[in-house]
DNA sequence: CTCTTTCGCATACGAACTGTATGTGAGTTG
DNA sequence: CAACTCACATACAGTTCGTATGCGAAAGAG
């Protein structure tokens, strides 16, 4: 059988996602209209409070969806890279330049904190804090890294990466003001490695 | 004379800052009611629109408020030390122990950059980022801070450490998290040294 | 001193949006 | 095949923002 209902519902919810995706990149969580973004999938706002409660759980399921897909694109950067201490950077470069999609700077990093709260309480864990936190911890255990607090190490690091790539998406001339931001936040982490 | 007319414009418009500023550092931008917070300042939404033009407006000039008084609680905390290096820890860590006031998050660094935009792009010039660019640029022309550009440095210092903050107000013990990020920070920090 | 003008603010109105309560029909089950 | 489930649509109520209009007190002119 397979379910011919959860197939459909399935379906529908994923058609539901990309619409909401697209319309809070676009508008911004507020000004987002849920019959819009629904009609845009070919639904109504009927199907849209079953699946997802409110406006808030929609935007929480597609934080989630760009935060895990962030979190991967993050891993594969690291993992690209032999020395452990340029692995850290090449994840760090590469949260950088993801954040220069407008979509995942408004979605992830402008509506996901004010809407729903500090990144390290959301539902969807923050898959792409994770990633770095893990990062830090490996470096740490092997003594790459000096002994810092993992978790404040981690907060550090991804914020000023985060914080840099706002920069630099609304400097005037992205081009130059990007490596700029590489180059010092390069320097800055030197500070945590050990000597 | 001293324009009787000008005279209660001004406390009005003193009351309705004061009033706005509260009511959406208690329920967030999108949350705050203009009817309410009108009311709650003895006057109606027609003062409000008359004199700041949409809530946008409003919420802009709150911000500009709190972030001036930030810059110069800042100003002062690295004017109470000696040495220079000191001085940026010292004016960083008043930025963390500020962005633990739960109004200063929500409208700073929560609702503002989500609403306003890039905090480098606010009318108000974020006197706040302005003030860690001067004291940068003080250091790397002193040639304490290693020559890195001193946009991008400003900015990621100040970003590290107001996401530092709201992972600190987020965290279940802050007693333990604070000391936990102020050293983090002092570490990072490091590298922009001159060695 | 009076008349006119200005303008800060209040009131009234319209449009849009969210969330809920209810209805319905396709799909599932016994 | 009949009863039931449930995903989704429809209808409704409450709230909110922004604008257009009105009013009354302060400022200025003669």
């Amino acid at each position: 059988m397979a379910g011919r209902r959860a197939e459909t519902t399935e379906a529908n919810r994923a058609r539901l996602l990309a619409a909401a995706r697209a319309a809070f990149a676009v508008h911004g969580f507020a000004g987002a209209s849920m019959d819009e973004l629904t009609a845009a999938a070919g639904l109504t706002r009927g199907a849209l409070y079953h699946g997802f409660g409110d406006k808030k759980g929609l935007l929480a399921a597609v934080v989630a969806q760009v935060d895990g897909e962030m979190a991967a694109r993050a891993r594969a950067a690291a993992a690209a890279v032999g020395d452990d201490w340029e692995a850290l950077l090449a994840e760090a470069a590469a949260y950088i330049e993801m954040a220069l999609d407008p979509e995942v700077r408004r979605i992830v990093l402008l509506d996901g904190p004010a809407v729903l709260g500090d990144p390290s309480r959301w539902p969807s864990q923050n898959a792409c804090l994770a990633e770095t936190r893990d990062t830090v911890a490996r470096l740490v255990a092997a003594g790459t890294m000096r002994a810092v607090d993992v978790e404040a190490a981690a907060r550090l690091l991804s914020g000023a990466a985060l914080n840099a790539a706002l920069w630099v998406a609304a400097s005037d001339d992205q081009a130059v003001a990007l490596p700029r931001a590489l180059d010092a936040f390069a320097l800055m982490a030197e500070g945590l490695r050990a000597r």
